[in-house]
DNA sequence: AATTTTGATGCAAGCGCTTTCATAGACTAG
DNA sequence: CTAGTCTATGAAAGCGCTTGCATCAAAATT
């Protein structure tokens, strides 16, 4: 192009570099790396030396070339579905404060629910020196755990745990879970369920949510036409467009449960907006406790997630793992029902 | 230590790197790095080797050799102060979206509303080789700046438009945004305010907006007084808790105007408990326009703030200036007051 | 006083890539 | 048939750092 874009900016002078810090304090390359790494291997006024011609010459170390030379980044790296809810924030953030404690720093991306999208940021997190990963539930296409495990990249699963799978994880049982919460919607009388969830497909969480559904119901002996599905994508507009689809079937069901807390939020707007009174006229429950739970009206009966444990155990294994240690057990966390004020008696 | 450290993960075996891959496909290692960059110079059978060779290799390219050796690193960071809430995702999500469309990378960290840990995270940001940088407000210090300056990296600011301040940004005018949202309640007869705020201190948009309710006070010739403060962390509880000590005083606000939408639903929340109906007894009002406006209930009255077209022509400017384009020019995006059913008349 | 130990520093070899320049072969044109 | 033009490839020089080894002076030990 024209000649102007080679002036400007970063083009024309270079960035300081190691060397140029070295050459301004009158010492070596490796004191002044020294100096950065283990500063209290150099004499204290060399140090003071090399440091103010950091400050002088506005020296940051090149991360890249600090990688390659050391053969550590000392990070770890995260694919969670979404940033754009709440859902993954707050065991990440918990796991992201336990990486720091132990000198990990924390590269988070995210898929948007898409395996191809997954898949690229697991290799760009790896083309960034992750010495180690933390995966949101076990499904995805095992090329993908053949090809981590090639590069000799720890992995741990989490937001998970089913006893059926071989790979270890870190997380809850989503079967059980769903299951424990649907037992108690039968105590209250209900019979006719609808359920709204992210699509089953790729999404063992999901799936598992379901299944546990499906089990309680078929102890109870409850056909499985009594429960109607409604697939779509995480969001409250997704949610109370299934809401509304859902109600518009012949045979409504007499309780609402979301895959998620986000979901069901969406049905509870819809469900008032369309007059049922909650949890008299019908009654819906979430998934995940967030703060976004406790905010609506009624407050949403939901399950609570140990989110913080969660991240926060997640980092130790990495961190072991990383280091060398052997691990291989995978460890369950318990949920719980946290009942607020969506969940009722059936009607009638 | 002990021995079997050494022996297992990441230790013993390397990863297969570039010179692997063209030993294994009988190339030199500039043919391969070729085939990864621009294949159309290179022969289809060669290149067909190469590719297999990549794939039996479970090759991935050492991104910080990449970037060292091309001196680009397709890369921008963007440093906001929280991932907790959903403040700043929708902004951020259209800004990555953006810039991938260009080609670019987003690394994101968060400085949890801690100067230090912005500096911090702007360094680290910058070593990983960031070519530019989204900042969130402009208060900080001007070390920093003048640190950005030396090493060349194009900053610009967002989520904030202030016409005083030199520095380029694209965003809105926090000031006019909260006197225009002021006038409005001013209109249906509040003449006491509550102010729910993050704190003041290194936080030019909480200070805006404060200086925006204040003037249009101040224009309708009310004293000072009348506007009781509140500073807080943003978050639903601390919303919550702001509010309890708002109406512990002695003379009570018709109107308790959040700093953002999650502080004012939290105070919504506790309002509610404490026996207001809202908005007759009292009017309450948010500012961003989260989802989770709309979900409370009533729906929250709030100030909506053009979140996606923001971050995607944040993007556009950063990558013309990364590619060494002029461009000094602030730019100003309007706001919009969004009337849902927190705001009404004074009562009386 | 002679020897050993210690501490601070420098030298230089790489880490895994990109890219310039050179080369060699295959074509095209005169 | 020779000169000129392409095209595909390789050799090798770095990019900015860390670190093992060597060096040397000063401190500690004998």
């Amino acid at each position: 192009m024209n000649s102007n874009k080679k002036k400007s900016n970063n083009s024309t002078e270079k960035l300081a570099t190691l060397a140029d810090v070295a050459e301004q304090a009158q010492v070596s390359t490796a004191t002044v790396s020294r100096c950065l790494n283990s500063p209290d291997r150099v004499d204290p006024n060399t140090r003071e030396r090399v440091f103010k011609a950091i400050d002088a010459l506005s020296y940051t170390p090149n991360f890249g070339a600090r990688a390659m030379a050391a053969r550590r980044t000392q990070t770890v790296g995260a694919v969670i579905p979404t940033m754009e809810n709440s859902i993954f924030s707050r065991g990440i953030q918990a796991f992201q404060e336990e990486l720091s404690n132990h000198g990990f720093t924390l590269l988070v991306a995210s898929s948007s629910y898409k395996p191809v999208r997954e898949e690229e940021q697991i290799k760009n997190l790896i083309a960034r020196g992750a010495e180690g990963l933390l995966l949101i539930g076990y499904d995805r296409n095992p090329v993908i755990y053949e090809f981590l495990r090639n590069r000799k990249i720890p992995v741990w699963v989490t937001w998970a745990f089913d006893p059926s799978e071989s790979r270890p994880a870190i997380g809850f049982n989503n079967v059980e879970a769903m299951s424990n919460l649907t037992k108690k919607i039968l105590e209250l009388g209900h019979r006719k369920f609808g359920f709204i969830t992210a699509s089953l497909k790729n999404n063992d969480r999901a799936r598992n949510r379901l299944k546990g559904i499906q089990e309680a119901m078929k102890k109870a002996d409850l056909p499985e036409k009594n429960l109607q599905l409604v697939q779509t994508n995480y969001s409250i507009e997704n949610g109370s467009k299934a809401f509304e689809k859902i109600m518009g079937a012949e045979e409504r069901p007499t309780v609402v449960i979301g895959g998620n807390d986000v979901l069901a939020v969406g049905a509870l707007r819809k469900a008032k907006e369309m007059g049922f009174r909650i949890p008299d006229d019908l009654s819906i429950t979430g998934f995940d406790d967030i703060e976004l739970a406790q905010v609506v009206d009624p407050p949403l009966t939901t399950v609570h997630v140990p989110h913080r444990r969660m991240g926060t155990r997640a980092a130790q294994i990495l961190v072991s793992l990383i280091n060398g240690e052997k691990f291989e057990k995978s460890e369950k966390l318990q949920t719980t029902i946290q009942f607020r004020g969506t969940l009722g008696h059936a009607p009638h």
